[in-house]
DNA sequence: CATCTACTTTGACTGAGATCGAATCAATCG
DNA sequence: CGATTGATTCGATCTCAGTCAAAGTAGATG
């Protein structure tokens, strides 16, 4: 029950959101609540380890994978790992020693959306 | 000439970015340099003031226009309409007195291409 | 249960960025 | 040309974010 209130926290709360920005102008709220899903790209450690989550093949990558990809320690991307998580644009899964991240492209989509301008997307 | 080499400090050098991030692991370069324009949407303000800009109907907005639509001093709206303008998600255009600003709207796609997940966006 | 490996959390450091007031620049007008 | 309005730049402040080393947690394994 609170589960769901806890989301607010993070990516949920995005639901009314879903318009390109360049159909009408963004509220004040939509765009406090878009902005750190943006914050959360605008990093190129972030984006290239939610590329490497995304594009990989089966859906889901290990930590450790994911670690010898970058000249960085542990600590570092586990950090930038849980900024991805907590945004809602990836979920972790544990399954024995390993922790498996899997990217949310519904999330993606949606932050895709906002951006587009190919009135296509003009629901 | 040496106008288009101003240019790679900004947007450019993005051409070859327009790929989804979903389709194929980002490079560094690519991440390095994809990365600062979602940095500069990662702010709400900014969000706001390129969807004012965007959505507006001819295409510009005056910057008295943009002020009044926030709660905050000129210098502090002058400073992120130069970070969109820095990074190439904004033209502006000196009119009289006034300075009008314009999205740049390839920009705006190629940053939708890349988070886009809807396999038609894949060349 | 002791230990090893995989990962996360904590604390500290450092650099980047959002904001404002004051000063400056640009164009127009009397 | 002095004054006024619109916009940007500068300098200072204050907070936030990326990074690492060290410590802590979670399973697996002997």
């Amino acid at each position: 029950m609170s589960k769901q209130r806890v989301a607010i926290t993070g990516a949920a709360a995005l639901d009314d959101c879903r318009v390109p920005l360049v159909s009408e102008p963004l509220t004040a709220s939509q765009a406090e609540r878009l902005a750190p899903s943006y914050k959360a790209l605008g990093d190129p450690v972030r984006l290239r380890l939610l590329s490497l989550i995304a594009s990989h093949e089966g859906g889901q990558v290990c930590v450790c994978d994911l670690t010898e990809a970058f000249d960085l320690t542990a600590p570092t991307i586990s950090h930038h790992l849980k900024v991805l998580k907590d945004i809602g644009l990836v979920t972790s899964e544990r399954r024995g020693t390993w922790v498996y991240y899997r990217a949310e492209r519904a999330a993606l989509d949606l932050l895709s959306t906002v951006l587009s301008v190919s009135e296509a997307a003009v629901a």
